[in-house]
RNA sequence: GUCCCCAUCGUCUAGCCUGGCCCAGGACACCGGCCUUUCACGCCGGCGACGCGGGUUCGAAUCCCGCUGGGGACGCCA
């Protein structure tokens, strides 16, 4: 029996959830859920003047959509001050913590002279010895960090790592304005919550050791650390609102699947053998910290894509309806309150499953399904509804007019008896008749059109086009 | 600049820990071909990588060192 595992995901709400904090999610999630443990959902919300509650919502939305459920939380951080201010008050009694009086423009040029010398931009530590009477104005609580010596710190993926202490400086704990800061708040509360295993990205890797301090100062016991490597852009750099949508939600309204982001994603980094498609539950049976690469990982969205359309092919019908509607609704193809099913929807979607890579380009190959007048393609029209393709269309349309019942043998008997009797190749009729019955010259096959539009509308469609070519 | 991390096809990766089975395997993309009523799907084939230099060893993609390159951190952001 392996002790209870307990990991967190802890977004900071100033901003969408992009696809690099979701990553991190899942593998916090698939291990929890691996091990048999917790997921923590905590808000980092300290920077008051950056965080907003819109990105709360859409984290939490994101997430929900996503289907990584969380197992305790939303835990707000700034629900949690009175413990902060009460863990400062101890460091302070215990002189492991002075208040700074430095302002913000001091420190910005001890800092700026710093880098001008060529030395690591750092605060010099200048109030920490200071004496007499503390000055009147704002200050902040700083934590003292002797430079002697080294820190090391247990990477689960790396190993140690070791750092110079002189490379670090006393890190604010407590701004000026009362709030704490993001390395202190991180250590208190992963201690107060349990955490065990802190999975995060490499971007923390040296805030460890500061952090480490803080777990030996305050006599907290360390979690594990494994820090995971960042996805970058194709150039290499950081992955940014420059390298287009990154938020999560947007690839939802862009019509990829939860499975296939999180699918994508987690080979991003993680892998099993030769194994590309995972479904969750073998997500959750093989995932592990053994196999995962600690190099950053460059975003491929023509990858996301053939992930997504691996999905879109294999989900059920019916499944992949729900999905889908909204899209539908929202690309017009479907009005609001269109009271159709989610079985009715699904007709189409064996016809339309194996040609798109995302639900938008579905949804847009199925209007000649859902809507009402067909849309033409005027150089289709103008190609394949002409004078001589029109004879072929009327003896089309009485043919069909004839067929009882309408079934697919049916149809198919149909086609092959005009292309005969007009002594056509099949490809003569079938592409007039699919701009006819669609307005596009692709489409599903064309006897899957003719039985997906029934008798009815596929003879209204066939006439009206043998009558706009009258017209013209 | 200083410190830290990383380094296999254009990209994601297997192999590396426990050297020989690797003149390096899979996937995406790309290029051919087949299938075909269109578009796709599918199938078959092709292109394409161990960053460089030293070492250790009978033997190195695998171990060690250096270099180079990329990324990250150095905030009263997280």
């Amino acid at each position: 029996m392996t002790a209870p595992i307990k990991v967190r995901f802890a977004p900071s709400p100033t901003g969408t959830l992009h696809i690099g904090g979701v990553r991190t999610a899942l593998f916090n999630w698939l291990f929890a859920r691996h091990h048999g443990g917790r997921f923590v959902l905590r808000i980092e919300d300290t920077d008051v003047s950056r965080s907003t509650e819109e990105s709360i919502q859409e984290i939490l939305a994101a997430l929900k959509w996503l289907g990584l459920d969380w197992d305790e939380g939303p835990h707000r951080q700034m629900q949690r001050q009175d413990r902060y201010r009460e863990v400062v008050g101890t460091l302070l009694r215990e002189n492991k913590a002075y208040r700074c009086y430095c302002s913000a423009e001091d420190l910005d040029a001890q800092r700026k002279e710093a880098e001008k010398k060529g030395l690591k931009p750092k605060y010099d530590g200048r109030c920490r010895s200071r004496t007499g009477e503390p000055p009147d104005g704002p200050s902040v609580v700083r934590f003292k960090v002797d430079a002697e010596g080294s820190i090391s710190v247990r990477d689960l993926l790396r190993g140690q790592v070791h750092f110079d202490k002189k490379e670090l400086d006393d890190m604010i704990l407590e701004r000026s304005d009362g709030t704490p800061t993001y390395n202190f708040v991180v250590v208190v509360d992963d201690a107060d919550m349990g955490i065990t295993h802190v999975i995060r990205g490499d971007d923390h890797l040296s805030n460890t050791p500061k952090q480490a301090l803080l777990y030996d100062a305050l006599g907290f016991p360390r979690p594990l650390f494994a820090h995971i490597s960042m996805i970058l852009g194709a150039d290499k750099a950081r992955l940014s609102k420059r390298h287009g949508a990154t938020s999560t939600l947007a690839y939802r309204d862009q019509g990829y699947l939860p499975d296939a982001l999180l699918n994508y994603l987690v080979r991003l980094g993680w892998s099993h053998g030769d194994q590309e498609i995972f479904s969750r539950q073998e997500m959750i049976d093989l995932f592990s910290l053994d196999s995962i690469t600690t190099s950053a990982a460059v975003f491929n969205p023509d990858k996301l894509l053939w992930v997504n359309q691996h999905y879109i092919k294999t989900m059920p019908p019916v499944e992949l309806a729900r999905h889908w509607e909204p899209l539908l609704v929202r690309e017009g193809i479907l009005a609001e309150g269109h009271g159709k099913s989610p079985e009715e929807i699904a007709r189409v979607i064996p016809h339309l499953n194996q040609r798109a890579e995302t639900l938008v380009e579905m949804a847009l190959k199925a209007k000649f399904y859902f809507v009402q007048d067909v849309e033409f393609d005027d150089k289709a029209r103008a190609k394949f509804l002409t004078a001589e393709t029109r004879p072929l269309l009327q003896g089309l349309e009485s043919r069909l007019a004839a067929l009882e019942p309408f079934s697919l043998e049916g149809i198919e008997a149909a086609f092959k008896a005009v292309v005969e009797e007009a002594g056509v190749k099949l490809g003569q009729l079938a592409q007039p008749v699919r701009v006819a019955l669609t307005g596009q010259t692709a489409s599903p096959g064309i006897y899957d059109v003719v039985d997906l539009l029934g008798k009815e509308r596929t003879l209204r469609r066939l006439s009206d086009a043998a009558r706009g070519i009258e017209a013209g």
